[in-house]
RNA sequence: GGCCCGUUCGUCUAGUGGUUAGGACUCCAGGUUUUCAUCCUGGCAACAGGAGUUCGAUUCUCCUACGGGCUACCA
């Protein structure tokens, strides 16, 4: 019988998450929800030196914005030393592994001989079988020592990658490369192999930038004596410029993200788009969807180059699809606060209304504020092009008078008298309706004028159209 | 430099030993609308190059070019 699937996401808290990173989180967290497995989190602390424990936070924060729930136990690497000591031990003692007693500075010399000479560099393996002795000799003289693995002179070491399929390397390509420091903590290679193990993960997917570890972990596995999990390589994500997303290219952290106000299931679904396909023409998925559809065989083997068009797109999307009400509890999840006043009915009428016209949540909530408070900015374009001179006072004049013997403030009403007051004076409608909606939004453009101003009401449309009055035409 | 990986429109991608090489984003042109957005219609635009295998290669093989990753007492 097949073991449940068991795989992970190990950031190193180095930096915040950024969009690669949310990347192997949500393919690992799809894979386990799609095959009934666990997805667990490791925080690969090892370097004392770049780890932050303010990143170990942003990254958790950002997992659990996402949605990407793990199972415990959550792990440090940090914590976990005892572990590692007694696996290393093991491999001192079946002679996989071997104190080599090079110093810093003598490897620093050997690789600027090797550099010179046009040669590899490969560490000097004087010490790889020094007899017990003569090590404890050393070890006495206190001289430091780093812990080495023992590679294979010859062979090679292969495995079948479940994206990029076969890949083999040989032996001799691998250094003897350090496991344990000098002083005495263990590196990532032997970190995640023990971890790996410990955790059951069978099946490990990570980013390409890892696949030549893969092979010396490998090499770990069968020296230790594990089973060996199997492998799948995700493509990276790359900026423009076809290099490794980072800072550089602009956002680049979930955190950024949040902040530009995109929503959750916009930027996963924008996220799985990049190397990913459904094996359907569709593009856009909820985060159920995307449970069901996942299949790692359909994953590319190419760099995918972030396109924040697109991503806006997808966002734009999203926005329309989502519940007045979905949309209220996001907006609120970030700015608590957010309208308090208003009645839900209200605001549902609003965001109806507006939400056709957003990306972002923060788009949204710019586009709403004159539904909320009265618009203290006018777009001067708009001033000039429709409310060039008094005339327009008096179309807006007998319109508010028309107005304010409507009986009923509906649409069909609002429309009606519109058009009558524009027909009394002999001008067209637009004549109207321009200086109308700038005097009562502020801007040129927005949801149709009846709509607007019956959501407002009577006395806020009346008021603003009684302000506009006094402010316009602008004096020169 | 060495090792490993990759290469279909500008970008994300589908696809096949014989297709008008399909879709999406962007952009452009129309339509709809009082305006904006949405929506609809249409358009531009790609198999990196060279050999080989084959009746026929975008598809298979090799080479080259280009791009990327790794090459740490980082992860």
């Amino acid at each position: 019988m097949k073991k449940s699937p068991c795989v992970r996401f190990a950031p190193s808290p180095t930096g915040k998450l950024h969009l690669g990173g949310a990347r192997t989180a949500l393919f690992n967290w799809l894979y386990a929800k799609h095959n009934g497995g666990n997805f667990f989190l490791r925080i690969e602390d090892t370097d004392t030196e770049r780890s932050k424990q303010e990143y170990t936070d942003q990254i958790l924060n950002s997992l659990e914005w996402l949605g990407l729930k793990w199972s415990e136990p959550l792990i440090y690497q940090s914590k976990r030393n005892l572990i590692y000591k007694e696996e290393v031990q093991k491999l001192l003692d079946n002679g996989r592994a071997y104190r080599c007693f090079l110093t810093k500075e003598e490897l620093q010399v050997a690789r600027e001989k090797a550099k010179k000479e046009g040669g590899e560099f490969r560490a000097p393996k004087i010490y790889r079988d020094l007899s017990l002795d003569d090590q404890k000799g050393l070890i006495n003289s206190g001289q430091s020592f780093t812990i080495r693995l023992k590679i294979p002179s010859k062979g090679s070491t292969f495995f079948e990658d479940k994206i990029y399929g076969k890949i083999n390397v040989n032996n001799k390509e691998i250094d003897d490369f350090i496991i344990v420091r000098s002083n005495g903590s263990p590196t990532y290679n032997f970190t995640v192999v023990v971890d790996d193990n410990n955790m059951g993960i069978n099946y490990v997917i990570r980013g390409e930038d890892h696949i030549s570890n893969t092979p010396k972990q490998i090499l770990i596995y069968s020296a230790l004596n594990y089973p060996v999990p199997d492998f799948a390589h995700l493509p990276l994500i790359l900026g423009s410029d076809k290099k490794r997303l980072s800072k550089r290219h602009g956002a680049a952290s979930v955190e950024d993200f949040r902040e530009q106000g995109y929503s959750v299931d916009a930027l996963l679904n924008y996220i799985v788009m990049l190397g990913w396909n459904s094996g359907s023409e569709d593009e856009l998925f909820s985060l159920e969807d995307l449970i069901s559809k996942f299949d790692i065989n359909k994953i590319q083997k190419k760099g995918a180059v972030y396109d924040e068009k697109k991503l806006h797109w997808v966002a734009g999307q999203h926005m329309i699809r989502k519940s007045e009400k979905n949309l209220l509890n996001e907006i609120r999840e970030d700015d608590p606060n957010w309208q308090k006043h208003s009645k839900d009915t209200y605001i549902f009428s609003v965001l109806k209304l507006m939400k056709i016209r957003a990306k972002t949540l923060n788009e949204l909530k710019e586009a709403c504020a004159y539904f909320f408070s009265d618009p203290k900015d006018f777009d001067e374009n708009a001033i000039i092009k429709r409310w060039k001179d008094k005339s327009v006072n008096k179309l807006i004049n007998n319109f508010i008078t028309s107005l304010e013997k409507l009986s009923n403030w509906s649409q069909k009403d609002l429309d009606e008298s519109l058009r009558d007051t524009a027909q009394e004076m002999a001008v067209s409608a637009a004549k109207l309706i321009h200086p109308v909606r700038l005097a009562v939004s502020g801007q040129s453009h927005g949801p149709g004028l009846f709509e607007l101003i019956e959501l407002l009401g009577k006395m806020t449309t009346l008021r603003r159209l009684r302000k506009g009055l006094d402010i316009f035409p602008l004096k020169r």
